[in-house]
DNA sequence: CCGTAATACATCGAAGGCGATGTACAGTCT
DNA sequence: AGACTGTACATCGCCTTCGATGTATTACGG
């Protein structure tokens, strides 16, 4: 998640990786906050990996700079993942929301609809967080208050989102 | 996180490794598996912690079970994970659900309160996804569909989560 | 003049999660 | 008879993440 953050914000625009940061925070950080620890090892892994290019530049203000930029391969790669996510990708809302977040990159609308249609179906499944043996529990059978919200808040966000998913299908045809 | 869900779990009943495992599926497997070698490692931490004991019961259908249940330490332990959540279990979506489903173990009605107080004042604190340098933007002012749906989906969440911790908290009072 | 914050990068070791793989038995399907 | 699925547990090694710590510079307030 914390790659494709990466790969998303560098296919627009060339950035340093302090930068890359804050963006990266702004992003997704008051959910979970990105360490630099996790993000200077991440940059190298996929330096490594022939997805990115640094060019040092003269320190504007502290140290120098490392300007980082996506390779050819680094744009292929951005697609393939926005093209096929992972399972996890789908369902947890957090790197869900990455992926939304760079889906605009890929060009062909078919295959963002594709995407979206396996938001939908995952959301469509019948799933639960309560069962009584296979039978999932509803709302109001539960006489915990708490678990009652855990559902009344993930069927609010569900219907929601639902009903985004919907109407940007019938947009993106 | 898990961690906790193995507490929580385990605080109403003694438990087998393998239901255990279902039951966690049931409760976050939608969202994010949980593997086997993740539960049987994590178990192993709890006990060798001193948190659970194990019980070796002959197999009923297959292997030996090992039923686990809490110890007196066990016990406090997760009360005090539940009064004292960690940042990310206030923030991440998922650990918070998770703090949820088991909020009911705590017996203090203000205690509870607090921790959903936590939630409250996190949700009310201003943040977006998306900044115009440091003006968080709003979902009107993006022209990327999919970017506007985030902003959407979460905005829907929000307002519903609202809506619940206040008359939760109401309630409790 | 000194402390602190911000800018900008880097490494190390510990811990956690995961896929792959293994063991063993019982029931079911072909 | 053999394959496969479900029950039930376990380990190994890889990878990612993270807190702690370090380095160096500029800017600002007291």
């Amino acid at each position: 998640m914390l790659e494709l953050a990466i790969l998303g914000f560098l296919y627009d625009h060339s950035l340093h990786g302090y930068e890359l940061r804050k963006r990266i925070t702004a992003l997704t950080g008051h959910v979970r906050p990105v360490a630099e620890s996790t993000l200077y090892p991440a940059i190298k892994r996929l330096e490594r990996a022939g997805l990115l290019a640094r060019e040092t530049q003269p320190g504007a203000v502290a140290a120098p700079r490392h300007v980082l930029s996506l390779t050819h391969a680094g744009r292929s790669e951005l697609r393939h993942r926005l093209t096929e996510p992972a399972r996890t990708d789908i369902t947890d809302e957090n790197r869900w929301f990455t992926v939304l977040a760079f889906l605009r990159h890929l060009d062909d609308p078919r295959a963002q609809a594709a995407v979206l249609r396996r938001r939908l179906d995952f959301l469509e499944e019948p799933a639960s967080f309560f069962y009584d043996g296979d039978r999932p529990l509803r709302a109001e059978e539960l006489d915990d208050p708490f678990r009652q919200g855990v559902l009344t808040i993930a069927r609010a966000t569900s219907r929601a989102e639902l009903t985004w998913l919907r109407k940007t299908l019938a947009a993106l045809d």
